[in-house]
RNA sequence: GCCCGAGUAGCUCAGUCGGCAGAGCAGCUGUCUUGUAAACAGCCGGUCGCAGGUUCGAUUCCUGUCUCGGGCUCCA
């Protein structure tokens, strides 16, 4: 029999007999690789194992070690999801059910409006089970697009699918026509699908994994409704999510990193530590803060406002409604208004509560004549804003109806925008590191193809100022084609949290239009009138959100410059509270927020409660302390209690932690 | 806004197959006077989210509504 030689990723080659396929490639190479094996890759193009290799192709075989494994093993338990719910609720249909990250998901439509609740995935879950452990076989097969409606002559939603990609011209729309539908066939105008029992076949481009025997580090997390073809005027189904792993131990990880990520949930933490609260009585998305959060409030924007002074800004405030024309001149009314809350009719007029703050800065810009030799002007606001979110939308502090955002807007002229786009940049950068935010995304998004203003020149021009500042400050960052606001580009910039999250928190856009619309102008050196450009910026974005971020990022164990009680005093018994006072007295002389818990309860319970609310620093004195200006000093995050410090150590010592935010 | 789910004491939750609800923690009072993560006792506390309907009777069943959670969409 003749051989084939196929080259393997490291560009050794592997010779194999005529027919061989890629399973046996695995098996070839060596018995761990062909049980860990899901599908390979032939030439850049991942297929099934069982595919037929041929001389001289490139073969890689991909394991759950790598993404592509892991797409194909969640693409497959979906399937068996719906396996598992086909063979359960009897009439019920399917639709899509493609990997994501961390998982998969499937939709269905049960019969009679049933539903699926979170209490019935454990029942899901066991057949899954079965079906894993009978270990049946991914067959693919193909067939034309007139048999495959044949074949899924009961299940509308995958005739649509076929109907929709493969029976659709490849060249009508170049794949546009719905990428993610693209997902579940082979394309040609022919479909392939999956059989795996007598009873069970999906629609499917695949790969898949060999059996359903590889499966099984998987769980089903929940539940939800989804609009076929997120169109919300098409029926809505059940969907499933599930999260599928190549190991036990990856599952366990990615449980514990949930449930690391509920502990963090700021809407928690913000109750249990006394920060805000959302009292119904005031609707949804609007929060009032408690006064250990308006301590930490006022931090960081007292922070904020003093490096806006250093940074060359000057402070202004507007008011919080305006009538309907100054929106109808900034265009919002136009392009905003369903997020707009609605006008309160008055004396004739219509007064809007002010979405954005940016109309109000024109009007102060436009104030007075404005010359060459005045820009750039730098104007800062911390600037309370409404704007009416979808119901659903609203989460916490992360989104909220009314938030204050830290904003500015830089009027310039066009030869030195680039260099203020730039220099925001590192300002913006500069600022988040403060508050110990050490990792950074960015997005730069163009011009949306439709509801936006302006000549193309402008946004190619804006474009690749923003383009340049984000290269200049070495941040790598994305392209978001189309994600510009109405009347510019503008980039966005999300951190990274302490267990990996990315958060959006600051944008700065670039804005021709405004000065438009508010014929604002400056006075050249050549002694004509000039339109500046404007620079949009919110630097935490809003205050709220970035709180949010912040109690989430420290787990609400915030860093003794924010923390809203830095520490307490507890007097091990009561005639040790004078000395007590002393010390609380000598540390607020310092500035320091401290507490004293005098001793109507055991220590150790009072330990307990300040340790519960994540105080920086518990201090306990006693007769000794009493005696030598001492305390014991319990810091944050350690075991042992340290005795004996001189009060004037710990002064300087919290001093210093305060000064570098450390 | 739409889909799914949930609303019981300040918090976390139990319970009532329809007969006016219970625990722990928190809070208050008293006793205890404490050296490092929960002293002891007592007390207070809920028109069971709200409004209708069905019923002799509704926290429980039905309808509507509000709020919250998950998702879709969107976004600072």
């Amino acid at each position: 029999m003749a051989d084939i030689s196929v080259i393997l990723p490291d560009g050794s080659e592997r010779t194999l007999p005529v027919g061989a396929t890629a399973a046996d490639l695995a098996a070839d190479i060596g018995p761990r690789l062909a049980k860990a094996a899901l599908v390979a890759a032939v030439d850049g193009t991942e297929l099934d194992l069982s595919a037929l290799l041929a001389d001289g192709q490139q073969v890689a075989i991909i394991t759950a070690d790598s993404d592509a494994g892991l797409v194909a093993l969640r693409h497959s338990t979906a399937h068996v999801l719906a396996q598992a719910v086909l063979d359960m609720y009897p009439g019920a249909t399917y639709a899509i059910g493609p990997p994501i990250d961390d998982g998969f998901y499937y939709d269905f439509d049960l019969p009679n409006g049933a539903t699926i609740s979170d209490d019935d995935l454990a029942a899901i879950e066991s057949r899954m089970r079965e079906i894993i452990a009978a270990d049946q076989p991914f067959e693919r097969h193909e067939v034309s697009a007139a048999e495959g409606l044949a074949l899924f002559a009961d299940h509308p939603y995958k005739r649509e699918i076929i109907e929709t990609v493969a029976m659709v011209p490849e060249s009508d729309g170049a794949g546009q026509p719905d990428g993610e539908l693209a997902e579940e066939v082979a394309g040609d105008g022919r479909i392939s699908y999956y059989r795996n029992s007598d009873s069970f076949i999906d629609l499917c481009r695949g790969p898949h994994v060999p059996s359903t025997g590889r499966l099984g580090h998987f769980k089903l997390m929940s539940t939800a409704g989804a609009y076929w073809r997120r169109d919300a005027g098409r029926p809505s189904l059940q969907r499933i999510y599930g999260t599928a792993w190549g190991s036990r131990q990856d599952l366990a990880a990615h449980l514990h990193r949930l449930a690391e990520a509920e502990k963090r949930d700021h809407r928690r933490l913000a109750r249990e530590l006394d920060l805000v609260s959302w009292p119904t009585e005031l609707g949804p998305g609007l929060a009032v803060w408690h006064p250990k959060g308006a301590v930490v409030r006022r931090i960081i924007e007292d922070y904020s406002r003093h490096r806006h002074d250093e940074g060359g800004y000057e402070f202004v405030f507007s008011p919080h409604l305006a009538r309907s024309e100054l929106w109808q001149t900034s265009g919002h009314l136009d392009f905003y208004e369903e997020s707009m809350y609605p006008a309160m009719e008055l004396d004739g007029a219509s007064y809007y509560p002010k979405p954005m703050n940016c109309p109000f800065h024109m009007l102060i810009y436009k104030s007075s004549q404005r010359s060459y030799r005045d820009l750039p002007i730098r104007m800062f606001e911390l600037g309370t804003v409404y704007r009416y979110e979808l119901s659903g939308a609203v989460h916490g502090l992360m989104r909220s109806r009314g938030f204050t955002q830290d904003d500015s807007h830089i009027f310039a002229t066009r030869e030195q925008a680039p260099a203020e786009i730039a220099a925001l940049v590192a300002f913006v950068l500069s600022v988040l590191r403060a508050f110990g935010f050490n990792s950074f995304e960015a997005r730069l998004a163009t011009r949306p193809p439709e509801k936006s203003v302006g000549e193309d020149a402008e946004w190619d021009l804006a474009t690749e100022a923003l383009r340049d500042a984000l290269v200049a400050a070495e941040l790598d960052f994305e392209l978001d084609g189309g994600g510009g606001a109405f009347y510019g580009p503008k980039i966005d910039i999300d951190v990274r949290d302490a267990i990996g999250r990315s958060w959006q928190l600051s944008t700065l856009q670039v804005d021709f239009q405004l000065p438009e619309r508010f014929g604002l102008e400056y006075v050249g050196s050549d002694g004509k009138r000039h339109r500046p450009v404007i620079i949009h910026r919110a630097l935490m974005g809003s205050i709220e959100r970035f709180f949010g971020v912040l109690i989430e990022h420290y787990e609400g164990a915030f860093p003794a410059w924010l923390a809203p009680v830095q520490a307490a005093v507890l007097p091990v018994a009561a005639t040790h509270g004078d000395y007590a006072a002393q010390v609380e007295a000598r540390l607020k002389q310092d500035g320091f927020r401290v507490q004293v818990v005098d001793a109507q309860e055991p220590l150790g319970r009072r330990i307990r409660a300040a340790k519960l609310q994540k105080l920086p620093y518990v201090l306990v004195v006693g007769d000794d302390d009493v005696a030598h200006a001492t305390v014991g000093v319990n810091a944050r995050g350690t075991d042992a209690p340290q005795r004996d410090v001189p009060l004037t150590d710990f002064a300087a010592q919290l001093a210093q932690e305060v000064a570098t935010h450390s």
